[in-house]
Parts: structure tokens; C-alpha cells; sequence
DNA sequence: CCTGAATACG
DNA sequence: GACTGCGTATTCAGGA
């Protein structure tokens, strides 16, 4: 096989990557993002194209030869940023740790390196990849030499040879350079030809074939256009010889100074460390004995082996830790315990613990203080051994959510090596990953669990402090913690599911698929995978001939919104909509959820995950239970098959109505939103009056209809093209709804333009509670990525500040049931409305009590209104 | 084993 | 001119 070369544009991948990612710095303080994309890219291209020659490219210096003839080339082209030159030396560094060789040539661009090198690498026979974000090496491209481009970011790249070339944009390669010549380049400052853009210049070519030809032709070509190019010839030529890249520059690098051989594990790893690339560690081999060096060098740790437990092995606050190697605590075996206090660490078989009285009684005495690590999977872990775990009085991973939510990884040698404790050992490192998770010897065990454990005594004031100093003590100790154990409770105790009625479902969703599937292929006039959008774009937009409305980067976009605008041009479309929509009833909500009823007792068992979302929101997995259907009837079905444990017994289910646009009005106060509520009015209907101006009986449906939309974006941080699409209108006319409605509500406007110059100002926002979240982006010179910080700051507040309320209701209603000793019972909660289970009994009281804490379990200028129902089953909840 | 498209919820 | 509404989870296909 022929030798196989890659030739990296550096300054341009470099460019990419800084501009593709948030400006983040590593604990050195100084900034890695370019480096950091640049590495990911660099990892892909040797474990995908595993080339024999490879050489980064770079420019060189301020001027090139480029500059005699034409002095502004590259004129008024912004800085690089200080903080991405300061990355390229970094970059470097990092290319000598891969042994990857780069080069530079004064007077000259990287292209013209590549374009040097990949002729003579062409002419020996090889293959050559060129990766770039600059478009014009695509003039490069031949049958040897393919060129892949990054899209968007860097991570989404596309690879041109001749056939894709003349595909994607109509031309050959040797025409890249006339496109360029016609059109011009703003960001290198080529003139090209006024007035010509790229829809005009591949005319031209395609008419002319080359420049020269166009202009000795030029009386065929007719108008306006003809005397524009008459007038810019001389800038056409001239930009045709900035972007020829040199095939011949005088390079002092040879092919065989480009061998690349792999790199040392050792170097490339340690420099990932330098930089805080923690994510990449695992992407380079080795890592089993990197794992073993790490484990050599942590501090010596001395763990008691006990199975007989005395009342000395506690002080009165221990720290624990009790480990399982599967995510699902419901299911997951218990390792060991680990206890560790300012004395002594201790690893106790969780039986031993289970059996011991001297153990039980210190877990479940409030007044012995635990430390612990995710209180949640502490407690539900436990409690399935028959341990009940209380006075628990820190939990480490909430503090560190509290701190800063987009941390992704809240585990403890994670949290602990962004504190600068590195005497632990990642997970991975000591279990293995995936399928190849292994219980290790138990010696390695109890010190890889003693050394987490520690680590919550280390880290205990430290996070602690932070929290104080972000105000979030009264977050942290009274919302969160007292949340997660009960939501461990509402895990623990589960749903119960009708498991015979889930079946019935599924085998009628299941004829009723295949008869529509035979249809489709019928129609489709051929059989082919119904559940692929590859396999179906084809089919719909080639040989059915119906019209292209969206494209994906991999192919035609076949989405619900895109059929439904086709929806009358072809019979097999309501079929596919329908396909699609009960293939998802039987998948995720059928099959899924048979799959995870426990099988003796016939329920399920979510996790709310209370340490994941951005905004304070709970998520749910395993199976997530706040996205069963409602919105269809169809799907709605679903809920049918949950019902109470208890014969007797109903589902109970309130929730707030527009809680986001209380919380809104609340925090803008804004008069007449705030009026609004407090008269109890359809607030839809009273933005409709406000934005058309017109009086309620007035309203339309369609008027309503459209100011709902406006309501909705408002919330979210509206954009014009949003709203016009949600709505199918132009985005004049959404730019007109929006400034209307913000005319009539200035409170709301004055709160958006403030939330969003104080978040620019402190780097965050934050919600009622002091639930914060950083925004970075507000500053980044990515317009799209200030844009949708900005979005997400006049958001944030309002989704966070619900999440805030509806989390310290909960708690407020799980005391209130007791106190008014009731036997109803907390199943779920659904961002917005909470679903309990209760005997037929107590439904008058619940009718009173739960709305009455959730409407006043915090005090705002708007009413909050919570509507209630029950049923038998959650469907009858409604 | 991971990514992207599609679809479910608030 | 940027190509776009906020926050999630799961399933399937398809490519390493």
C-alpha cells in the first residue's frame, strides 16, 4: 500500500479549535482551548488515518512575499488575540511530546509548505491527507491528494477529493484558485471582483472554465456585470496570484524528515498533566501501566480490615464511603464500607456491617455525624441492606454541584485534583472501564476506598468556605440536602407499574407497526430499514422525488417538522409519522420500561439525578420518568400503566401553572405582568390585548395562539429566528411581536438588558436561592456563542428560581404529610408538578394541603396557582 | 464504544 | 454576515 501523509495546517487549526471553544485556563493559569482542540483533532487523525509522514505546517512571522505585490494582503484582519499567541508556543511543546515534526519557512504561509511538500509526496506515490479550515487549499485536491476541511468547530470535518469537490460546489480544484480570484477573500483582504460572490463566480467558471478565458470571452457576457469585471480585472489577476499557493517554495524540510514512528506514552502523558488534559489521559495507550506508576507514587495508606465492629471504631463523625462498581445503586453490588475518622481507616464487608447491631445503631443515630459522598446512593445502597444511614451533615458531591454546576465531573478524585489533592487515583484507573470493570484484590480496594474517603475529611472546610463565600450555606444545608434523601425515598419506594397493561400495549403497537411499515414499503416501492433517516432520506428525496426542505451534515434532514411540511405531497408521509411516533411509544416506553419493572414486586425504580443540570433542575434516568408522554393521546396511553401500590389507593398529581412567567414577572417586576397574575387573568390572553392592542373580546384564537409563543420565548431568551419559526412567520414580523412586547412589559425589558451587563460583569448569574452558574461565553468573541450566553443568562434565573421553588416545596410537603400524619406518599416530580400516591381517604385533605404548601412555600409579588387531580392510575390524574 | 438524528418531556 | 429559542434522556443506526 502507498505511504500515507498528512500535512496539518497549524495556524489554521489552531484558529479553529481557539475560536470553536470556551476560553478556558488550567490551573497554571495559563489558556489551553486551542491547544486543547488542537490535540483532539491531532489524536483522531494517528488512531484513524495512522499515517507513515506527518508534518504541522505553521506561518512564519508578519510579512511574505505575498506582501510585494500587493502591500494590504491580509490587511485589516483583526489581531490574533493575545491569548491564542500565547498558546502557540504551548502547541509546540506539545508536537515534540508526539514527536510530530513542524516546520516554518520565512517569507512564506503554511499552504505553501503543504502545497510543496504534497507535490513531491504525490510524485513518490504517496497519499496525501491536507487537514485545514482555510478553503483555499482546496486547490490542492487531486486523486492522491484529498483535502479535509473542518465545518463547524473542529471536531465536524469533511473530506474533499475531486468527486466531492465538483459535487459540493461545482467546480475542479485547479478552479479554486479563479473562484477565489472572482470572488475574493474579505478575511485575507483579496479584492477579487466587487459585486461577485461565490453563486456568480462558479457561473462564470462553469461558462469560461478558467479566468483568462472569461475575460478573453468577456463580450459574451452581458450588463451590470460585464463592466464590473471590465473595471476589476487587474484586482481579478492579482488576487488569482495572492491565492496560488506556491508548489515550489524553497523548502529546507524533505519528505524524509517527515517519518513519524509513534510517540512515547510517557512524554505525551506527562505533558497532558502539565496541562490539565485530564479527559485525554485515557486516549493514550499505555494506560494500564501509566495506572500502575500513578499507584506507585500515591503516599502509603494503613486500612483495618474488620469484620467485628466496636463501639471504638467511632468518634462521633466518621467519614463514609460505600463503594459499588455500577452506576445503579437500586441493582449494584455493595464492595465495602469505608470508615474513616481523624484516627483510623477502616474497610468493613458490607454484611459484616449489615449484621452488626454496633454498626446499625451508629448509622442510624441522627447524632452520630457521617460525612459522605452523594448522601443519595449512601442511603439507598444501605437501606437495601436494612442500614439506615442518618445524620448525615455533609455530602461532598452536592457542594461541589453547588460550586460550580458545568463542572462535568463531580467524583471524588476529580473534585479533589481540581483542589489540588492528587493522593487518589481515578476511578477508571483502579477498576478498569465499561465492559472491563473488575472488582480489584481487596487490599487495593480498601485503600483505593479509604483514600476517597479521606479525601471528604480533607476537602470538607474547604468547600465548606466556598459555599459561605457564595452564599449558598442555606442552599446547601437546607434545600439540597435535606432534597436528596428525600428523593432517596421517593427512588427506594418506586412506582408501581401494570405490567400486563404494558403488554397489551405492546402487542398492539406491535401489528399496528408492522401494517404500517408493509404499507410504507409498498409505497416506497422497495424494503429497506424504516428506522434509518440514511436509508430513508433516498428514498424520499431521490427516487419519490419530494422536495429537500432541510439538510443535515450527513445527508437530507427527514424530522417531523420537515415531514409534516410534505405532508400532502406524498401518501408515505402521515405513514411515517405515524411509524415514527409509535415506534418511539414501543422502544423507549414499552420495551424500555418492561425492561427496568423489577420483577417481583412490578415497579420501577428511577434516579433523579440532583447534581447534573445547569439550572438547578432535577434530571431523571434509569428509566427517566419526567418525559412520559402526555402531549398525545396516543402516548398519553402510557400512563395508564402506573398506578398505586395499594389497593385502595389513587395517584395524586399537582402542578403550578406557569410557574416560569410568575417567577419572571416576580424577579423583573414588571407592573403589569405582576397585575396580571394578581387578577387572576389568562395571561396569554392578556399579552395578546397588550402586543395587538386590542380589547379581550377582541382576541382571537390565532392571536392567542401567537402570543403564548411569544410568552414561551420570552422565557427562554428570545431570539427573532425562533420565534418565527415556532410560529412560521418572517422575522420582521417576530421582531415586531417581541419589541411590542416589550414595550408593553418594560419591566421585563429593563430585567433582560440588566441580567444579562451584571452577568458580563461577574462571569454568572444566579437564581433566588444563590444557585449560580457561570457563563463564560458572555464574552467570547463567537457571535453565536455570546449570543446564546446571553440567552442562557436571561434564562437561567427564571428556569433555576422555578427549580428553587418547586425543590423547597417538596421539602416543605414531606413535612407537612407527616406532621398532619398522612400516609400519602411522593412518587416523582416533574420539573414543574409533583405526583404522589395516597389512599382514597386522605383525598379531600390533599386536595387542600398540597396546593397550600406549593403555593406558599415561598413568598413572591405574583400568586403562585397550583392545580391538583387524581385518578386511579396517572393517566386519570389530569 | 461513540456520535448523530430523531423524539419524548417541562 | 454570523444561523439561532432554554433545560433534559433514550433509542436506533452506523462507523470505528
Amino acid at each position: 500500500m502507498a505511504d500515507k501523509l498528512v500535512l496539518i495546517d497549524g495556524n489554521s487549526i489552531a484558529y479553529r479549535a481557539f475560536f470553536a471553544l470556551p476560553l478556558l485556563n488550567n490551573d497554571k493559569g495559563i489558556y489551553t482551548n486551542a491547544v486543547y482542540g488542537f490535540t483532539t483533532m491531532l489524536l483522531r487523525i494517528l488512531e484513524e488515518d495512522k499515517p507513515d509522514h506527518i508534518l504541522v505546517a505553521f506561518d512564519a512571522g508578519k510579512t511574505t512575499f505575498r506582501h510585494k505585490t500587493y502591500e494590504d494582503y491580509k490587511g485589516g484582519r483583526q489581531k490574533t488575540p493575545p491569548e491564542l499567541s500565547e498558546q502557540f508556543p504551548v502547541l509546540k511543546e506539545l508536537l515534540d511530546a508526539f514527536s510530530i515534526p513542524h516546520y516554518q519557512l520565512e517569507q512564506y504561509e503554511a499552504d505553501d509548505i503543504i502545497g510543496t511538500l504534497s507535490q513531491s509526496a504525490e510524485k513518490k506515490g504517496w497519499d496525501v491527507n491536507v487537514i485545514s479550515g482555510d478553503k483555499d487549499l482546496l486547490q490542492l485536491v487531486s486523486d492522491h491528494i484529498d483535502v479535509t476541511l473542518t465545518r463547524k468547530g473542529i471536531s465536524n470535518v469533511e473530506k474533499y477529493d475531486p468527486a466531492f469537490l465538483a459535487d459540493k460546489m461545482g467546480i475542479r480544484p485547479d478552479q479554486v484558485i479563479d473562484l477565489k480570484a472572482l470572488m475574493g477573500d474579505n478575511s485575507d483582504n483579496i479584492p477579487g471582483v466587487p459585486g461577485v460572490g461565490e453563486k456568480t463566480a462558479v457561473k462564470l467558471l462553469k461558462q469560461f472554465d478558467t479566468l483568462e478565458n472569461l475575460y478573453e470571452n468577456i463580450t459574451e457576457v452581458k450588463g451590470k456585470l460585464k463592466e464590473k469585471l471590465e473595471n476589476h480585472k487587474d484586482d481579478a489577476f492579482m488576487s488569482k496570484q495572492l491565492v496560488t499557493i506556491k508548489r515550489d517554495s524553497p523548502v529546507t524540510i524533505g519528505l524524509e524528515d517527515l517519518t513519524y514512528e509513534g510517540y512515547s506514552n510517557r512524554g505525551v502523558s506527562n505533558i497532558f498533566k502539565d496541562l490539565g488534559f485530564q479527559s485525554l489521559l485515557g486516549r493514550v495507550d499505555g494506560s494500564d501501566q501509566q495506572a500502575e506508576e500513578a499507584a506507585e507514587e500515591l503516599p502509603e495508606i494503613e486500612v483495618e480490615h474488620v469484620t467485628e465492629l466496636t463501639d471504638e471504631v467511632f468518634t462521633g463523625t466518621e467519614a463514609i464511603y460505600v463503594e459499588m462498581l455500577h452506576e445503579n445503586y437500586h441493582h449494584a453490588e455493595i464492595e465495602g464500607i469505608t470508615i474513616v475518622n481523624k484516627d483510623k481507616k477502616y474497610f468493613i464487608p458490607v454484611d459484616a456491617a449489615a449484621e452488626s447491631d454496633v454498626f446499625c445503631e451508629w448509622a442510624k443515630n441522627a447524632r452520630k455525624r457521617k460525612w459522605v459522598f452523594d448522601a443519595k446512593r449512601t442511603v439507598v445502597a444501605l437501606l437495601r441492606k436494612g442500614i439506615h444511614l442518618k445524620g448525615v451533615e455533609f455530602d461532598l458531591l452536592l457542594a461541589s454541584y453547588l460550586i460550580n454546576p458545568s463542572e462535568n465531573n463531580h467524583d471524588i478524585p476529580s473534585i479533589a485534583h481540581r483542589m489540588g489533592e492528587t493522593s487518589v487515583q481515578y476511578d477508571e484507573e483502579v477498576y478498569g472501564r465499561g465492559a472491563k470493570i473488575k472488582r480489584p484484590d481487596v487490599e487495593k480496594l480498601a485503600e483505593h476506598m479509604a483514600r476517597k474517603a479521606t479525601l471528604l475529611y480533607k476537602l470538607k472546610d474547604k468547600v465548606e468556605e466556598q459555599l459561605k463565600a457564595n452564599h449558598q450555606l442555606e442552599l446547601y444545608h437546607d434545600l439540597e440536602m435535606p432534597l436528596a434523601l428525600i428523593l432517596g425515598e421517593m427512588e427506594h419506594r418506586g412506582v408501581q407499574v401494570d405490567v400486563e397493561r404494558l403488554k397489551d400495549m405492546g402487542e398492539e403497537l406491535r401489528s399496528r407497526l408492522k401494517e404500517i411499515e408493509e404499507q410504507v414499503y409498498e409505497l416506497a416501492g422497495e424494503t429497506f430499514n424504516l428506522n434509518s433517516p440514511k436509508q430513508l432520506g433516498p428514498i424520499l428525496f431521490e427516487k419519490l422525488g419530494l422536495p429537500v426542505i432541510k439538510k443535515t451534515k450527513t445527508g437530507y434532514s427527514t424530522s417531523a417538522d420537515v415531514l409534516e411540511q410534505l405532508e400532502d405531497k406524498h401518501e408515505i408521509i402521515p405513514k411515517l409519522l405515524i411509524y415514527r411516533q409509535l415506534g418511539k411509544l414501543q422502544s423507549t416506553y414499552i420495551e424500555g420500561l418492561l425492561k427496568v419493572v423489577d420483577n417481583d414486586t412490578h415497579k420501577i425504580h428511577t434516579r433523579f439525578n440532583q447534581a447534573l443540570t445547569q439550572t438547578g433542575r432535577l434530571s431523571s434516568t434509569d428509566p427517566n420518568l419526567q418525559n412520559i408522554p402526555i402531549r398525545l393521546e396516543e402516548g398519553r396511553k402510557i400512563r395508564q400503566a402506573f398506578i398505586p401500590s395499594k389497593p385502595g389507593w389513587v395517584m395524586f398529581a399537582s402542578d403550578y401553572s406557569q410557574i416560569e412567567l410568575r417567577v419572571l414577572a416576580h424577579i423583573a417586576q414588571d407592573e403589569k405582568l405582576i397585575a396580571a397574575f394578581k387578577e387572576g387573568r389568562d395571561i396569554h390572553t392578556q399579552t395578546a390585548m397588550e402586543v395587538f392592542k386590542v380589547e379581550a373580546e377582541a382576541v382571537t384564537g390565532e392571536m392567542r395562539r401567537h402570543a403564548k409563543a411569544v410568552n414561551f420565548g420570552i422565557v427562554y431568551g428570545i431570539s427573532e429566528y425562533g420565534l418565527s419559526q415556532s410560529l412560521s412567520i418572517t422575522r420582521k414580523e417576530a421582531k415586531e411581536f417581541i419589541d411590542r412586547y416589550l414595550e408593553s412589559y418594560p419591566g421585563v425589558k429593563v430585567y433582560m438588558e440588566e441580567t444579562v451587563r451584571d452577568a458580563k460583569q461577574t462571569g454568572f448569574v444566579t437564581t433566588f436561592m444563590n444557585r449560580k452558574r457561570f457563563l463564560p461565553d458572555l464574552t467570547s468573541r463567537n457571535f453565536n456563542r455570546r449570543n446564546a450566553a446571553e440567552r442562557t443568562a436571561m434564562n437561567t434565573p427564571i428556569q433555576g428560581s422555578a427549580a428553587d421553588i418547586i425543590k423547597k416545596a417538596m421539602i416543605d410537603l414531606h413535612h407537612r404529610l407527616d406532621e398532619e400524619k398522612l400516609e400519602a406518599n411522593l412518587l416523582l416530580q416533574v420539573h414543574d408538578e409533583l405526583i404522589l400516591e395516597a389512599p382514597e381517604e386522605e383525598i379531600e385533605q390533599l386536595k387542600k394541603i398540597v396546593p397550600d404548601v406549593m403555593e406558599n412555600t415561598v413568598e413572591l409579588d405574583v400568586p403562585l396557582k397550583v392545580d391538583s387531580s387524581y385518578g386511579p392510575t396517572w393517566y386519570d390524574a389530569k
